[in-house]
DNA sequence: TCTATAAAAGATATTAAGGTCTTTTATTCT
DNA sequence: AGAATAAAAGACCTTAATATCTTTTATAGA
């Protein structure tokens, strides 16, 4: 459903939440091992997101990723949109690249729904819901 | 949301379905033709649903892909199970090998209900439904 | 100011998806 | 039987996603 790259982005951003929520910042190496994700692909992934401003860095010693924003302005969906861009969201579920109401692939109406529910789910979610509940097993598996 | 085989595979499937329905049988460059998809790698898709007989086809002169059974019995569940494999429906929305009700990502409750949603569409829609008010133009776009 | 630290940036490698081409096999029709 | 047709099979190529490694830049703290 997602990329790899979205999946360890939500995850690294779960683990940035909770240290954040604690007042702290937490470094690559740390964000890694809590979200059980490969180093410097999800380096990489947090250095776009930084761009995107969903969140902050800052560079050496006791230096490491945080967020300055209330936690629970940060929708799910904001962050798919980040890595993945809009396309779940809006795209038709055959590829074409024109297809709405009025010219409609036969999946239109159907897969519509879904999407929105799923567009509903990622606006309902944020960064504050998701580390409800989140501890240090949840993603040691 | 889905991958490019399996976008392809649906569109020609509507297609050979629709043939069917004619009582006849469609060639690969006929096929591709309609659907608007590369004909080699549909070719492949094709291939593939023959073996799992979703669809059946006939070497030689006068063959082609055909459907032997009734449209309404072969469902997009059906197609997109066995083009993408079923982790659509079942896998978690963060890549967790074990997430369930008792282990649960921080989405899962969210994204289970999107992911079902999807899997009901899936279920209800099948090839007869498809082809409602498919016409020439459809994927010409 | 120097050193250590930690992220940014850039280059490179690997894997899987997407896509094409050629040869083989089965079948129909003359 | 032979020729033509059309799918199957297999080899191969390209692109994008995934992943790693090295060098550079910024910053804190001694």
């Amino acid at each position: 459903m997602f990329s790899k790259a979205c999946e360890y982005g939500i995850r690294a951003l779960t683990v940035i939440a909770k240290k954040t929520e604690d007042g702290s910042k937490v470094g690559i190496k740390d964000i890694c091992k809590a979200s059980n994700t490969p180093e410097s692909f999800t380096a990489k992934i947090l250095q776009n997101l930084a761009k995107k401003d969903i969140i902050q860095s800052q560079k050496g010693p006791s230096g490491g990723f945080y967020i300055d924003r209330d936690l629970s302005e940060i929708s799910l969906y904001d962050i798919v949109d980040a890595i993945d861009g809009p396309s779940i969201f809006f795209g038709c579920g055959l590829g074409l690249k024109e297809c709405d109401a009025s010219r409609p692939c036969p999946m239109h109406d159907s897969f519509e729904s879904v999407r929105d529910d799923m567009m509903k789910m990622c606006k309902e979610n944020d960064l504050q819901s998701l580390i409800t509940g989140l501890n240090k097993d949840t993603y040691q598996r």
